[in-house]
DNA sequence: TATAATTACGTAAGTGATTACATAATTGTT
DNA sequence: AACAATTATGTAATCACTTACGTAATTATA
């Protein structure tokens, strides 16, 4: 029975390193049968050195065989010892190793040429069989690839989904302890909170909806997980403030769907200019509201807000 | 510049490699950026843990990922140290430590659900996007690797190109001293060269051709690597003796193909029986002889020929 | 023309698997 | 019942890479 068949395409990567061990492991089978001191893990770099005409370096190697330098370093390492290249500084720049091929590594590579014409053919038979273009397949999917890795497709559909996942609510009095508690957690962590901050937190519909703003908050999978507040400056401006996600919560896009409807309301209200102030130290924030076009205005130097952290902070701008 | 790509078929275990190392770093990526503490390696046995209803041995599960066991042993370790999983002994048999997921393990299970689902999706998108089916190639490619293994593969095929590159050639006067050097090599190694050995070494025309024998030769690549004799018996005996390969070519089929000369040989003379004596301690030797049908008919205890090394020695027949 | 940035190489440690070997417990055989 | 063979697990060493970091040499820049 085996499991890893069985689980498709979540397992699909094991699935390709297994096939991959059983290449490598023949071919150091078959050097080791027939009494050959060679290791498939050297054709490479021992290749590229033989067909090359002029000396090569490390870091050439590597980066003509997208391998890191300490690989070709061991492997050039290794084929000094036997005696198959040789090393030297360049006469230029004293920091290159230049690596050549020896007489000893030239008759070997004649004594091999016939043995991996076998390797090749034997594997492209084997592809062959299979009725598998494996070339044309690996070209197909590096291409891929290059597009975008596998770390960031996976990512991207992460958070897409997680995106989708959180929904914005209106104010609702039953929420209001949260949108105290979210903003104290993180107040208390960065900064103290003062007094003004307390007043807007315990009496968010007297101080910011009855002057005509609004108080948002994001919920995902049935919690609570981030607030935030736009508060009215005049007909025309709109401020973003007492933004809050919890710290489970935080890199799950909570804050871009907040600003998102945040931005969509000012705009719905006749707002042409949407304001806020943060912190230059809280890059994450700084970039997200970057992404929605907000620009910065003022930093501390010029800056003289109602609040005593203001003087590490600065102002962003976006005009609707 | 990819070298690794111009080399076709030659480096196609290096570039499978490669592709196969994009796809695991991808997956610690993911893990990583989104700051879950869990790793592509611990899947496979800990989703294998999860799907089972009762908990599993240690080599039930290596024989189910088609692992080695020290690898179940070091990712189990690490599965319990994250306190996903609890081991404890067998109450039948005590030789046998069996994992369960537990609690902790559970709650992860359900919070990576999504995004193992993610991980899925992403990847088979990917090859979709590549037009690659590729469960059904790597599914291909290892029911040709059960018939027959990669190394099993090139093995075969350098062995057949060295059998098809040794020629065989009739007696000549120049060739003369390498049917004694040839045969002193190896009866020096192993043996004592009897006064025997050397009159028919010496005088092969003399001794074996004007007999109504053969002496044949074995040449690979304008070098002569090794030879035997056919000795006429009587009517319809013949003998195949005084056969040897120089040590560099052996494992090279030149024996084989020099049996396979003297056994047409005496066929061809209207022998109905082919004999041999070697010795028991050569057991690539034995084994040769059997594959073309020779039997064993006498051992140490019944001979008595004429060499002091017949008493380690055997007697082969095939009947033509 | 100092100094900063970049490049080339080297070393160390980690990764995720392997093979080889050891030991204890169980099962099979005479 | 005694011994051999097999099975289950564990440990050590190795493999073929990687990442992370350090240093020296060169090049770019204010």
């Amino acid at each position: 029975m085996d499991f890893i068949k069985a689980l498709g395409y979540l397992a699909v990567a094991s699935r390709m390193k297994r096939l991959t061990d059983r290449f490598m492991r023949g071919g150091s089978q078959a050097y080791k049968s027939l009494g050959i001191d060679f290791e498939p893990r050297l054709f490479t770099v021992f290749y590229l050195i033989y067909t090359q005409d002029s000396p090569l370096s490390i870091s050439e190697i590597a980066s003509s065989l997208k391998i890191s330098h300490p690989a070709v370093i061991q492997t050039t390492q290794m084929l000094i010892k036997k005696g198959l290249i040789k090393s030297f500084q360049d006469s230029q720049d004293r920091r290159i190793r230049r690596l050549a091929i020896t007489g000893k590594g030239k008759e070997l590579v004649n004594f091999l040429i016939p043995i991996w014409n076998d390797f090749e053919t034997a594997t492209s038979e084997l592809f062959e069989k299979a009725d598998v273009d494996m070339l044309d397949i690996i070209k197909r999917i590096e291409a891929r690839l290059d597009e975008e890795d596998v770390g960031n497709r996976i990512i991207n559909r992460i958070k897409q989904r997680q995106y989708n996942s959180v929904e914005i609510l209106d104010y609702m009095p039953e929420y209001k302890e949260y949108f105290q508690k979210l903003n104290y957690e993180w107040l208390e962590k960065y900064f103290q909170v003062e007094d003004l901050d307390k007043k807007i937190l315990l009496n968010p519909e007297e101080q910011i909806i009855k002057e005509g703003g609004f108080v948002l908050f994001a919920r995902m999978e049935e919690k609570v997980v981030g607030t935030t507040a736009i508060l009215k400056r005049d007909e025309k401006t709109y401020e973003i403030a007492k933004m809050a996600v919890t710290e489970k919560a935080q890199g799950m896009q909570v804050g871009r769907k907040l600003t998102k409807e945040a931005v969509a309301r000012a705009k719905e209200k006749g707002a042409k200019k949407l304001i806020l102030k943060t912190d230059n130290r809280l890059r994450a924030a700084v970039n997200l509201y970057r992404t929605f076009g907000f620009k910065v205005t003022q930093t501390e130097s010029t800056a003289s807000g109602k609040y005593e952290r203001e003087r590490f902070g600065i102002q962003m701008k976006l005009d609707l």
